[in-house]
DNA sequence: AGTAAAAGTTTCGCACACGAAATAATCGTC
DNA sequence: GACGATTATTTCGTGTGCGAAACTTTTACT
């Protein structure tokens, strides 16, 4: 495994990764110093921008829709609780749900908020020709099934549902 | 600003972010895993292969290197050496910097980590073809080129050193 | 030399972020 | 209709991750 790569190409892949680790870190950024000038954290910001569109969502949809375990968001939706920006309540139909819900508070906060950080990468990419974009994905997702295969593969280990065969049946 | 977009750029837009952000996260939970198995953090793991390669390095290097605040790794250091996988020393030349290595115990967990989390991505992206690299990183950088104008002009704030004129000159 | 500014690191307080265990409510099955 | 399995959420412990302030040493300037 490992073969040596040409020089050439292996300062390519370095750059890709740079610079996909550079479009991510900057869209953390930004969300960041936007989420700051509403007296937000970045996490708040992204929820308070769903919430808005949304309307209301239970704990789970809204930790699958920021990509967090239900434990991170718990304590996010704890500390605009205490800031008066969201409310928890419980659902009727299913009480073991929490559906949460922006207050007036934090519907206003949310109006004053002008751009969403998202819209800066769509900026971004809406500048390129529809070939390019066309092209773009196509690479990319050339990519990330790779990816996939690879870690299937040679790092797999907590594959979602698997059913783990420790030792090979007698 | 936003102009509408057509329906079908606004999917491939959001299906390319999705694919960068999954390539990201994935990044993540790749290094996890073999961190785990080295009963090691993500961060710890990535510190564990910079040293074995470099050797030693002063903290702010490796806070550069890994793309963490000072404090950050000053941490994650403090962690390293209560189990004894890193040692600090006050460097001679300089005696504000701390130079930091790795223990015979840090080195030898290191040699047992067979893959770096990286190779992954490298081994996905050279099943590229040499020109859908170039094309790949090519459209990243012009990606990223436009994305850089965007926040200096939209959203911009910690322009990092950029002469604050908070008012013009009288 | 003598001091002010700068550079390298640490400390502190806070907010994620995750996984494992605990808790509460619902569902499936008998 | 009781009981075990399942689902939704919270609690707990630990590890990042950041910015501001504190501390130490070096550098630059006079």
């Amino acid at each position: 495994m490992a073969a040596p790569l040409p020089a050439g190409v292996k300062d390519d892949v370095q750059q890709i990764l740079e610079t996909i680790i550079y479009l991510y870190t900057e869209s953390r950024r930004i969300t960041k110093e936007l989420a700051r000038r509403a007296q937000l954290t970045g996490p708040q910001l992204t929820v308070v921008k769903i919430l808005e569109q949304i309307g209301e969502l239970s704990l789970s949809e809204l930790s699958e829709r920021i990509r967090a375990q239900n434990s991170t968001v718990t304590g996010i939706i704890d500390r605009m609780e205490r800031e008066g920006l969201v409310a928890r309540e419980r659902s009727k139909e299913d009480r073991r749900v929490v559906i949460i819900r922006l207050t007036p508070k934090g519907l206003a906060l949310a109006e004053d908020i002008p751009l969403e950080p998202m819209e800066v990468f769509q900026g971004a990419l809406t500048s390129l020709s529809k070939d390019e974009m066309r092209e773009l994905l196509r690479i990319l997702l050339k990519v990330s099934k790779r990816v996939k295969s690879i870690v299937r593969r040679d790092v797999g280990a907590p594959l979602e549902k698997a059913d783990k065969a420790e030792e090979r049946e007698p």
